[in-house]
DNA sequence: ACCGCATATTGCGCTGGAGCAACGTTTCGG
DNA sequence: CCGAAACGTTGCTCCAGCGCAATATGCGGT
């Protein structure tokens, strides 16, 4: 499935891509042009694995296209998605929380591209550069934040409400506005869907089905349109 | 409930106290003295709360004796424990997340005793003591893959499961070993069990009866020891 | 154009465990 | 020492949602 395409450093990689992004933008252009060399970037199709669980965490990552899912698998081959992480973040960043191996897997949900560097660079990054560290944990303390809340979802509220919920999520994190509504931005299965609630591909279809017939979403095949944001908030609270 | 007692300076805290604990280990006495001149030290009452949820992060805090549960509380009164802190262990440590209010609750479940320093102080920590900061990612580490797991049992697994697993890890964490077994080391009710798997008292109950009937467990009020823990582990991976 | 696969829908039966209720037991304050 | 509150147990009922199964439909490859 993987054909391990060679990481390249491309050509010329343009300033421009890092100035705005939270953790580099403190910096001068010389900077950045510093942290660019040292880049590797590469280009991933759509469903394949940026790294997997339990490796050695030899490169972190910044997503500049695209989305990617973190999953998590258990002895059983269940997965359950843990979080998405849209394109602008770090990822892989095992060494901010003092691990040498990736605590879960990463996986596209679209193509995707990604910049990386060894790990050894990590220390280097929050010493000398201004900010980095700083934006970087307040990223990560926002994943956290994101990870307890669904535990206390998952502890206290029915399918529907956390289906409601996650939708409501992946609308406000990669909405992208359309006629009729805000649909997400990446293709999406039932069972993914299914997958980031801890239910089954089967319920989650179902409520699905329930809400399209009261217009509160429109959805094809993998795709999928909120028409009625406020509709779900109300579901989302149980009524 | 809460009288807020006085804050106080005590004569002289010890050195001894904070030198074999991860974050301050590889300090000098000289250090560790200043550290601890600026602390403040404070006892509570069990069942008293260290900080809310939402409050802004004016202090951080190391549990010197005692154990501290992690403690969600949802818009409808239902409570979620998120984590178990034993001794030894920094808490309340917002600013490591680029946070300012505190994500979670403190609640003592025993008598304890923790220094403080004010928030502001932590940058200086961070730049002036070697390693403080990455033990203090470390545990970070470690309670976010807890989180992590917690996440993954609650997706996948029965209840049965899931209270087989905190027991287990209750005992790892802060068992005691005692005759005929090994006994978790603070008062535990039925309803924090049960808080702390996403299930009812009731099941929680049932589950320990059963359990108890089978030797695998015995319990007093507010107090369970594990018998067999060997069982419990076939038990929690679902035979 | 065709086949094959991945994705989606829907009906139906079954059950884990929540919800409710009633009662027993230990602890603690006064 | 007594009464009340906190904690624990157990029986019964009910239903959300899982598991299974059958079918439909869009999509990519040859």
């Amino acid at each position: 499935m993987e054909q391990d395409a060679p990481r390249k450093t491309l050509p010329r990689l343009d300033e421009s891509l890092l100035t705005h992004l939270p953790p580099f933008s403190r910096l001068e252009r010389r900077q950045i042009r510093t942290i660019l060399n040292q880049a590797s970037s590469r280009r991933y199709a759509p469903g394949s694995h940026i790294f997997d669980e339990g490796e050695s965490a030899e490169r972190f990552f910044m997503l500049l296209d695209g989305y990617v899912r973190v999953v998590r698998v258990t002895s059983t081959g269940e997965q359950v998605t843990a979080l998405h992480i849209p394109s602008g973040q770090l990822l892989g960043i095992a060494k901010a929380l003092g691990r040498d191996t990736y605590p879960a897997t990463a996986v596209t949900a679209t193509e995707s591209i990604a910049l990386s560097w060894p790990t050894r660079l990590w220390d280097t990054f929050v010493a000398d550069y201004d900010g980095f560290a700083t934006e970087t944990y307040k990223t990560l303390g926002h994943r956290v934040g994101e990870m307890n809340n669904r535990i206390v979802e998952m502890a206290t509220q029915q399918v529907e409400q956390r289906v409601a919920n996650a939708l409501l999520r992946l609308v406000n994190q990669t909405g992208r506005k359309v006629e009729g509504g805000i649909e997400i931005d990446f293709p999406i299965t039932r069972q993914d869907l299914s997958e980031l609630t801890a239910t089954t591909l089967h319920t989650a279809s179902r409520l699905l089905s329930g809400w399209e017939k009261l217009g509160l979403v429109e959805s094809k095949r993998k795709r999928i349109k909120v028409c009625d944001p406020h509709a779900l908030v109300m579901l989302s609270q149980g009524r």
